[in-house]
DNA sequence: GTCCATGCAAATGCTTTGCACGTAT
DNA sequence: ATACGTGCAAAGCATTTGCATGGAC
């Protein structure tokens, strides 16, 4: 097995790890063996995953924890805002890392699942104007981009949404 | 019992009953008497409601539908993009018209569970551009800005979520 | 030693489906 | 007459929970 270098960032001060154990330790909760093992898997690269993803890495990885244990630590990450979720129509939430994270939004691939992120100041800018306007306290957004990327436009799955969705222009203008 | 005038323009021609029974005829669906009566209780105002809710609507107007039939024909809906579907992180999902109803996102009230729509060509105009600039053809976005409104801030939940908040945001600052 | 955390299996909540019967075309 | 649609009950799927046992503090 050749040598791989991994930063760990999540495990130095003032990272994921940190925060976590300080916040376990706010409420006296325990910093226990399977939750140690979860957070290092799910900060060791930046990604966005659902529960079963996440499970199965851990199946890779020899790690023995049950679904119970995976969502209940996740449900404490995102209550300590070192995960938010998003629903991207598939049946199951994605997570991801926000900690330390910009503000951003996603493009969600139809065909092949890939998430892309993007950043857009002005979006930024507008939404926080918008909820200003109609007096609202904003806890946070969520803006997806579905569609087809570059690589699946030319496969059966992607012909046949751009096809559909041209079809259905088609009808709205009569 | 007060004369209400409706203005029905879903039953219109090319209001949205049309556009059902074109949809159903060009593919040999049928047009049956459950579907006319959901397809009158979702059109007759406009609002964005659960499968519960409008289930919950049948049984106030006498109307027998059971879920199945119900949820059938809200895929049909969402199918000929009638309707679309949001999901605010409450389980159920949201439906809401969308013919004839200009690009638009949302507010949605995480205390009152209140829905405020609101549109931002600007906003509009970034997503098409980033879109462009990712490659992707964009099929549809989604937006929803999640908070509390003016009216619920001083309600208990609504305080209690604002606090929660700032303390999140201090524990950010360090 | 005291709570909290864990795994398991059962429960939940929303949505979908199989099947026998009913109905629009 | 021929599909397609319907209700019912059962199944599905992601997620949550009750409970007896195990582990962190």
């Amino acid at each position: 097995m050749p040598y791989r270098y991994q930063k760990q960032a999540h495990r130095e001060p003032g990272g994921e790890v940190e925060i976590f154990e300080a916040y376990l330790r706010e409420r006296g909760l325990k910093l226990t063996s399977a939750r140690r093992q979860l957070l290092d898997l799910i900060f060791e690269n930046h990604a966005h995953f659902t529960a079963d993803d996440l499970f199965d890495q851990c199946r890779a990885q020899q790690i023995r924890v049950s679904k119970a244990t995976l969502y209940r630590t996740l449900s404490i990450l995102l209550d300590c805002k070192l995960l938010a979720e998003h629903d991207f129509g598939q049946g199951a939430k994605y997570y991801e890392h926000i900690y330390g994270h910009r503000n951003h939004y996603h493009f969600f691939c139809n065909v092949s699942k890939k998430i892309v992120e993007f950043r857009s100041e002005k979006i930024e800018r507008l939404l926080d104007e918008v909820a200003e306007e109609l007096g609202f306290l904003s806890l946070g957004h969520t803006l997806t981009i579905f569609g087809v990327s570059a690589e699946c436009r030319d496969t059966p799955k992607g012909r046949a949404l751009i096809a559909d969705h041209e079809a259905r222009e088609d009808d709205a203008r009569g």
